[in-house]
DNA sequence: GCGCTGACAGATATTGAAATCTGTCAGCGC
DNA sequence: GCGCTGACAGATTTCAATATCTGTCAGCGC
């Protein structure tokens, strides 16, 4: 069934994601990713020094798919306020998403990212400079007024880590929940945009 | 040793956080604590219905701890701004502290109170209704211009969530962390403050 | 009477032997 | 030559027997 296609790295990823979702984290193996391209699990240790290798490049996957959009949002001209808000509703929402379609699978990459933490500091700093970039746009535009537009990038980052980050999934599904991403966008804006 | 001393609530609550300290929470058994009691471990459910509610007992007087002398703050007169930042930093203050000081009972604590979540949810509303408090005050006095100060309070909670959340912890220790504590500060309070 | 004890049943945790998995590599076949 | 295979050693996980713990309660002793 596979004869004709090549094995590439690739192909092994999206296997691999296939297998997790299966089996679940724990119970998937490398043997079972093998099983599932046909092919022996030496193969596959021919693409990924290790295991954790194989896992890590899954996380760095997953939290791709998180920040293309994002880069769309942060790269589109416009007043920086709306574009700011527009960027974080965009980020709480792609996860929410996440958590409320497929809460397993949410819950298997929150253990992949755990362990492959270099990578998640990766895309952290690469989030906040596109948040870095918009602050700026916005101090230029005079709508902004903040001293140093990198700390003020890291502070709404940690400011709405209530909505981003996973720890808080749980909370993500109740209803008052809209209610407060609106307050605290409102604070953070003004907060911004105060002389 | 203990023939002159009743067995009450409270000392076997002290004895319980000794044996926790001591053995770590998955290890510490209710026999445990009974023997350090020097009582059979019958004499231990008389005074708590099961090892859960005993548990439960242990992580309120911990959480009291943390919030008594936040109560204090919050009641002293004086300007709002200044109040609620105080009150802010001695809530972050006396997290940090604790992990700082003694990482594994945090650990601990912080088990006891993922089990016990509807301590830890009275808590938080307690916290969030002194904030209520203190921003009322604001506006009372005008130097704050919100619309609700109940949402608001919600929000300056969520927003300093990466000080105080145990979920982020681990964090706290490191240098910039009193720079991002001050960036949110300055960030809120200026949202609190802006017409 | 009242509070404590200690034996008990069922639930939970520990342990060590057996099974499975990870990571390597010599050698096969295209 | 080049990529894949499959057998292997050591690490990790599973499973079932065994031990310990939780929660109850009849009865003892003050």
């Amino acid at each position: 069934m596979n004869e004709a296609v090549v094995l590439t790295s690739e192909r092994i990823l999206e296997v691999t994601e296939d297998v997790l979702r299966r089996y679940g984290l724990a119970k998937a193996t490398v043997v079972d990713v093998a099983r599932a391209l046909d092919v022996s699990h030496g193969s596959v240790y021919r693409h990924f020094p290790s295991k954790a290798s194989l896992r890590e490049a899954v996380a760095r996957r997953w939290l791709e798919r998180v920040s293309a959009p994002l880069a769309q949002i942060a790269a589109e001209p416009g007043p920086a306020p709306a574009k700011l808000e527009r960027w974080l509703r965009e980020l709480f929402g792609a996860k929410q998403k996440r958590v409320c379609e497929d809460p397993e699978m949410f819950a298997t990459y929150l253990t992949l990212a755990r362990e492959a933490c270099s990578v998640v500091k990766a895309h952290k700093q690469h989030l906040i400079a596109q948040v870095e970039g918009m602050i700026a746009e916005g101090v230029a535009q005079g709508t902004f007024h903040v001293t140093d537009p990198k700390t003020a990038a890291a502070a709404i980052f940690d400011a709405t880590r209530s909505f981003h980050h996973p720890a808080h999934a749980d909370e993500w599904g109740e209803c008052t929940c809209q209610a407060r991403v609106d307050a605290v966008l409102t604070l953070l804006l003004r907060g911004l945009q105060a002389r």
